[in-house]
DNA sequence: TAGATTGTTAATCGATTAACAATC
DNA sequence: TAGATTGTTAATCGATTAACAATC
């Protein structure tokens, strides 16, 4: 079974899910806890019961009927369907508060993902130096040289929203498919390169809007 | 119309994009465009037209047929719905990176959300001090006595994993009603306060799950 | 075997999109 | 009036959930 083929056609909702599958397999396993089942499982994510075991079932007999899930088996089965094995190398772009504590945030587990280079413009004191744990901060205008012919195809932007989309492009020219957008605005790239957007403001609006709707009752 | 009748039976998807909405005829009305339509605000948000057109009829008739929808008239109607005229004070807890970040971040557009003061453990030698914008950080053990009966209602954690849910008992006790999580754990609240989970680690995933989901093929 | 829990089908629900009459 | 674009209904799509036979 590749899994390739599988992973095409799966369902968004369901794809979303997969990293907190992986968590959660990953985390019962840290706690010494060998099977659980479905039920368990929609307790600690939120996730109906009955939702987790169609999920699974896309990628074929996950579990055993009357018994539930092994969570090592699970937990490998899912590292290896978000490629949790290969290391990913990632730049980031935009060395102000927000990205600094992205350089320093430990995307956790024991994913191989890590940011190995920053860039921001020479205006930045920190252009040139290095951080704490040994990251360099380049000038972008070394960003195309640099990630052109590397192994990097990800890239975080958190720069100012009047440069988002000048840097995505930048991006895009020199190679990356992937980008993970902090600036407030929709990026427009070529349809191979995906975009996954955090928008704080919007998240906080989001959460205000419905504790108002709820307290007006 | 009291838009909070409304507000009840919204759809989820709609509510979610109501800060969109709202920051889209902002910036509209900030280049001095007067006027759009829904295939304009399709390419802007890239959401379909019709989807747009049903949203905003939810709300009653909004545009004019053969013309379309003026940008200022929406934009204050957005905001009302939203209650971006009203301050809101918001206290933030886990003074590391990222709440450091948080704390400076400027939840923009001329929304009056603004987090006014902080927390963190005694170890935190922060404690005590005040941020360069005059934001105190206060030791968690007055957490409790500062936000009872104060106007703070919404709060940020940003604590580890392993405190997340302690944090939010506090929180709870203490009358929040409203949690913007960083923490990537899922946090059991009573019915009444609100979550919304923001996962810098899932989201990172999906993007890399997406990436080689294509590059696969 | 009896009990438990999966995997899967069918039913339901909610969200998106197409289409077009209403009307500015 | 002719042209444009809304507001709304009906059709479609996708995701969730209920139910239960299969089976460990």
């Amino acid at each position: 079974m590749t899994e390739t083929k599988m992973s095409r056609n799966l369902p968004k909702a369901t794809a979303k899910r997969l990293p907190q599958y992986y968590r959660l397999f990953k985390n019962l396993v840290d706690e010494k806890v060998t099977r659980t089942n479905s039920t368990i499982i929609s307790e600690k994510i939120g996730v109906d019961a009955a939702t987790i075991r169609r999920d699974f079932s896309l990628f074929g007999e996950l579990g055993r009927r009357g018994y539930g899930y092994e969570t090592q088996a699970l937990r490998d089965f899912f590292a290896d369907l978000l490629g949790q094995d290969q290391e990913t190398h990632i730049a980031l772009v935009g060395v102000g508060n927000l990205g600094r504590a992205l350089i320093n945030y430990s995307f956790q587990d024991r994913n191989k993902m890590r940011i190995t280079q920053a860039y921001d413009v020479a205006g930045n004191p920190l252009v040139g130096t290095k951080t704490d744990d040994g990251i360099p901060i380049f000038n972008i205008s070394d960003l195309e040289k640099n990630i052109k012919n590397s192994d990097i195809k990800t890239a975080i932007v958190s720069v100012r929203k009047e440069d988002a989309q000048q840097v995505a492009d930048l991006l895009v020219a020199s190679g990356i498919k992937g980008i993970l957008n902090f600036a407030p605005v929709r990026l427009y790239v070529p349809e191979d390169v995906f975009v996954q957007s955090i928008d704080l403001t919007k998240e906080l609006q989001t959460l205000l809007f419905f504790m108002g709707a709820a307290s007006d009752k």
